[in-house]
DNA sequence: GATTTATTTCCACGGCTGTCGAAATGAGCC
DNA sequence: GGCTCATTTCGACAGCCGTGGAAATAAATC
């Protein structure tokens, strides 16, 4: 029997619509409810409720996230379900470490045991 | 002798700002260029020739990647030198893997190796 | 068919984003 | 000081984004 790993890898331009449909705060905390949903989704309407967003607005959220791969739909009566789909983000997880914390050599493994405390406040910038 | 693990915990904010500043395209590129060199960085002028960008432009997209805390800056002579900042991408990474793939159980381990193709072009995202 | 419920589509608005020409700043060199 | 190189700041512009009111669609219930 023949075992193999087929991963389908993420255009950069999914990539990019991804990060863009999760870098905005409603969005983001839509996707979040849904992932702690799990599979089965929740009806839009619970989820408006449980972000206070008004119908409209959120359905041009679910949009944005559909359209980025980042949720599905289906109807459930006169329900609109909403789900998280986990595969995508496994792959924006799988591109961005790759691209995006693999200096020579990969840095992006867990933190440093030593003690030393990663700042991250640091707006400046500057070293 | 005492090992402990502290990894500051990215707030949502930052989060947001670190995603923005990633999700765009000329942006992406010059932080994965800056990513594959290393934590040595590279001169502004190094980055805007291999990416074709004028410098104003670039510098533009260099600020927001420093105030979203992904580059630092460091002046060497006439430069301006860029790093990438892996602690902030590792920071972020956590984030994603904790908030947005973790239903339960665990959904963003490594993909099914039973030979089935994970379909990631469903732009419609209908079921 | 009429009514209620759930959600989307249409439309308009203010604000932010990405781009780039032109001018300014900063640092080395003669 | 004057000149050149590297980069940033300023100013303006078109275009996209997020929001929400109002109307439209879709489905269940009577």
């Amino acid at each position: 029997m023949i075992h193999f790993d087929i991963r389908r890898i993420m255009e950069k331009t999914d990539v990019l619509a991804a990060l863009a449909a999760l870098a905005q705060d409603n969005r983001l905390d839509t996707f979040r409810l849904l992932v702690r949903a799990g599979p089965d989704g929740l009806p839009a309407g619970q989820v408006a409720a449980a972000l206070g967003l008004p119908p409209n607005t959120l359905s041009f959220h679910f949009d944005r996230l559909r359209q980025a791969g980042l949720v599905t739909v289906r109807r459930a009566g006169r329900s609109m379900i909403y789900a998280a789909r986990f595969d995508t983000m496994r792959a924006l997880l799988g591109y961005l470490t790759e691209n995006c914390c693999e200096g020579p050599p990969n840095r992006c493994g867990p933190a440093s045991k030593t003690g030393r405390a990663v700042i991250l406040s640091n707006k400046d910038g500057v070293a």
